[in-house]
DNA sequence: CGGAATCCACGCCGATACTG
DNA sequence: CAGTATCGGCGTGGATTCCG
């Protein structure tokens, strides 16, 4: 049994609930107690989570990310994101320009020219979702690691499951 | 025509890649030049994207910002986060145990009771992620009142269409 | 070139039932 | 209590087509 599964062995008693292994309060554990030290709202409806959810989708950091400094094309988007459809790099942009994350200019020529830029909130973003790059940048070695190790964990596991339905099927 | 979609007006060629407009090199554009300038890879499979759209998960940063410096049952997870499914809460905590974030600790008692903790690496996480959700604090009412002016500006464009369309039908 | 609109497949996720 | 397994809806997003 790899003892980093099972760090720590309690009582034993029949209930799991046993303040004897913490919770002090009983079940009482989620009103103020925890809510006064500045966590964050985790209502489903809450603004900062659905804003977060936005920021956080998979083509908004990288158009983010790309539109520091510089403005671009659409085209130009399209080409430095790799893996990205015209749809939903449409959708992206839409959404980053309707939250004031991105500024969208329309030259009436054609054919057309429409240049995307980050507006100031939009870079202020940006140093935040740098600093959350950089980190994974940093972090990316130890999480392999962690992967693996993990990965490695299971396959034993699923070996023992497999010969045990094949005894048990005999 | 509000003025603040087509902010400039551009040289009226029939050319949008023209030079006159900016875009100095023409189409070699993605080469070394934006790439060395600490740009990250865009590549679809790149590791730092893989990790950042798990982290960026919609439950990830709840589950990360709930553990912070305290030790939580899969239970008072499940009650603080509001509109999870046993499913998901159990899928995402998977991950980040698998990812190294955290500690899952099960206790041979019965009935079971697993304790979930952040990691170092986790709670490395937890600073850098806290920096985004206060950003998002500090700025949703900016977002908001962007969003308001998008889609007011957007409504008399839809009321234009809409007589267009009755107009050209008559 | 920069979209908008339509169709459709795939995968995510919730609901439910069952287990140790 | 803390899961796993299975099914099914449906939303997300890719491919395609057409338009200004």
């Amino acid at each position: 049994m790899p003892d980093h599964i099972v760090r720590h062995h309690g009582v034993m008693t029949e209930d799991g609930t046993s303040k004897s292994l913490g919770t002090p309060e009983g079940t009482d554990h989620h009103g103020a107690d925890w809510n006064d030290a500045f966590q964050w709202d985790s209502r489903e409806d809450c603004e900062v989570r659905q804003i977060l959810d936005r920021i956080a989708d998979k083509w908004s950091l990288l158009v983010i990310a790309l539109l520091d400094d510089r403005t671009l094309r659409f085209t130009e988007l399209r080409r430095l994101i790799d893996g990205v459809s015209q749809r939903m790099l449409t959708v992206t942009l839409r959404q980053l320009e309707r939250d004031g994350m991105v500024r969208r200019t329309v030259y009436p020529v054609v054919p057309p020219r429409v240049d995307y830029e980050l507006t100031a909130l939009g870079r202020s973003l940006h140093a935040t979702v740098q600093a959350l790059v950089v980190w994974t940048e940093r972090h990316q070695e130890d999480i392999i690691v962690a992967r693996d190790r993990f990965d490695r964990a299971l396959e034993p596991i699923a070996a023992v499951t497999a010969a045990t339905a094949v005894t048990a099927g005999e």
